[in-house]
DNA sequence: CCGCACGATGTAACCGGTTACATCGTGCGG
DNA sequence: CCGCACGATGTAACCGGTTACATCGTGCGG
């Protein structure tokens, strides 16, 4: 059907071999045998087959990522990052989607068996069970913003609690005393820890009243709906904290709506610092997380594990405040000129 | 090294095929024979190697994708679009960034061949020579917003050349006069294509003066350095039209900085539909692009031509106008309330 | 009771590369 | 001139699956 090396070695009457040996750069083959070689191999469009070389070598030179989703800003992010690092040692990427479900991830993990040479995971259900049972033995694994604290692979996360905990600090020290949250998705890791992050520094704070929490599901739409229950509570939160970007924008319309001034009113603040953040009006405090940055650094303990098989680097990436007029009347960013 | 069927073969007291078709799923193994068989697997831990499979059925499974990046909303939406096209069907997503650069095009091509089953390509690069040379024989292959009309594969673009035309003939309609553009990069097919739809209907229009065309790269800041020169220019235009929406965006900034109301001053649209640009004050009029849409079609069509050998589709997707306050005094849009 | 048909299972070739080991040929030292 | 060393090339095993074909065994019809 297609051309092989088999037609490569003909056409130059030669042996696979030396044909093998001659286009992966040997040392001995004489310079007109290479050449005539690569010259009969250039005219019959030969290319060696990938799954073939793969299973003689045991090498795929492609680094399996198998993600909640393919799309959406984060993920998008997180693909940069491990792109980068991919690419810069010649590597390609194979994602896979599991759409949340452990199921499908457990599909993926099996379906990946053979097709690369090591796996970054990034799932809310990569639990160590599903790992040991679906994992070829012995696959260099590196997982990301995972549950599972069980440190037989290395893990990278962001540092949602810290974040959390540094905005709403941040939040009381400019004076705010009663400070509500819109929680992200339940069963989501991140969500979970920002909430906890909340919950802390609420504990140990002593200056508050209860904590208050909305449940929202980090969709615009869920924000929106927290924001129209805050608007019309009595009392009324003086700050809203919400679980990510998204949910504080949909939250601003709905306070807007209600003739509530933000930050004159009520102060707002998010997490996550996505584009947006910076063009609505006002401007919005959150929290910056640098999330390509988490993935090229996953993907670079992935690929040193590849050669030495000891190193097993944990690691945590801490979010950085960034404090915009929502939430302190300070004066707006300017521009950026750059991304 | 690995467990592989011959240790499963082994264990089980029966030979490599019936264990290749027992867990396969074929007819002629009786219940107890394929239960054992699948008992012993398990308890082994045993997962089928891709690259053998592959190289045996002469089927990966996967379909690969050879994109300039891998990041940003624009391939974001695209990798949506192909990983649901994807998924119904059972296949992976292997994807590799060309960086717009004619030679990663190539090597990532080369470096393919045998580790998917058809390729879905959109690279300023890949025309039909580059395409002759690197792909290896008979692989299905779709192209998505490519230069080349040569016939030989499947294309799929968006219809630049028209969304720019719609808008131009839109900013003539509401009754400007004088129209600036702020163009894309210089060799990009996307770019080219709203320009020329600019120039189209320029010439076509008697109503007008010349044409006016800034140089932009696609960037926020190259469109707000264009946003700061139009507002010197005298005679002032008195709207613009943007290649893209960041470069929109970025060209608000610097009008706004100028002192210059927009629309009152001065009209502005964008081409793209970014989930900001109805976020920004006045939100953006632009060009809504469903690139998700492409990415999908395009993955169907290389999907059918896997089975078939014959269809050929070619496709393009129609941007759709969104008037918005940014040069048109309306109502702005309220906020979504879903995504 | 014998032989045939058919269903279950095994043997071995094959997919297309890589590479250890064998072989071949040449040049040089004694 | 002979033999040995070494560099270039070839042969064949191997990677881990799938599947065509061969073989085996059982039951049933004549």
């Amino acid at each position: 059907m297609s051309i092989t090396i088999k037609d490569v070695a003909r056409e130059a009457n030669v042996s696979v071999a030396t044909v093998s040996r001659a286009l992966n750069g040997h040392e001995n083959v004489t310079v007109e045998m290479r050449s005539r070689i690569e010259e009969v191999a250039k005219q019959l469009r030969y290319m060696p087959h990938g799954a073939a070389r793969s299973l003689s070598t045991r090498r795929t030179q492609t680094i399996g990522a198998i993600l909640p989703d393919l799309y959406g800003e984060f993920f998008s992010e997180l693909m940069r990052g491990m792109d980068v690092a991919a690419r810069e040692h010649g590597l390609h990427l194979l994602v896979s989607s599991s759409h949340g479900s452990a199921d499908e991830t457990a599909a993926a993990l099996r379906a990946l068996s053979g097709r690369v040479d090591g796996l970054l995971i990034m799932s809310p259900h990569a639990d160590a069970t599903l790992l040991a049972d679906n994992l070829p033995l012995a696959t260099p694994t590196v997982l990301m913003n995972t549950r599972s604290e069980a440190g037989e692979h290395t893990a990278f996360s962001i540092d949602n609690h810290g974040g959390a905990c540094a905005m709403v600090e941040h939040l009381l020290g400019v004076g705010h005393q009663c400070i509500a949250m819109i929680a992200g998705p339940a069963d989501n890791f991140d969500a979970d820890e920002r909430l906890r992050g909340y919950r802390d520094v609420l504990a140990r704070s002593s200056q508050v009243g209860s904590e208050q929490v909305l449940q929202g599901d980090f969709s615009e739409a869920s924000g929106y709906a927290a924001g129209a229950l805050i608007a019309r509570m009595s009392p009324r939160p003086d700050a809203v904290f919400a679980a990510n970007d998204m949910m504080a924008l949909g939250c601003l319309f709905a306070l807007n709506e209600a003739g509530l001034d933000v930050p004159g009113d009520i102060a707002l603040a998010g997490f996550d610092d996505i584009p947006m953040a910076r063009f609505v009006s006002p401007p919005l405090t959150t929290m910056r997380v640098n999330i390509a940055e988490l993935g090229e650094r996953a993907a670079r303990a992935l690929i040193a594990q590849l050669s030495e098989a000891d190193s097993a680097p944990q690691g945590t990436s801490a979010p950085e405040l960034v404090v915009r007029a929502s939430c302190a009347t300070r004066s707006p960013d300017p521009p950026r000129k750059a991304n």
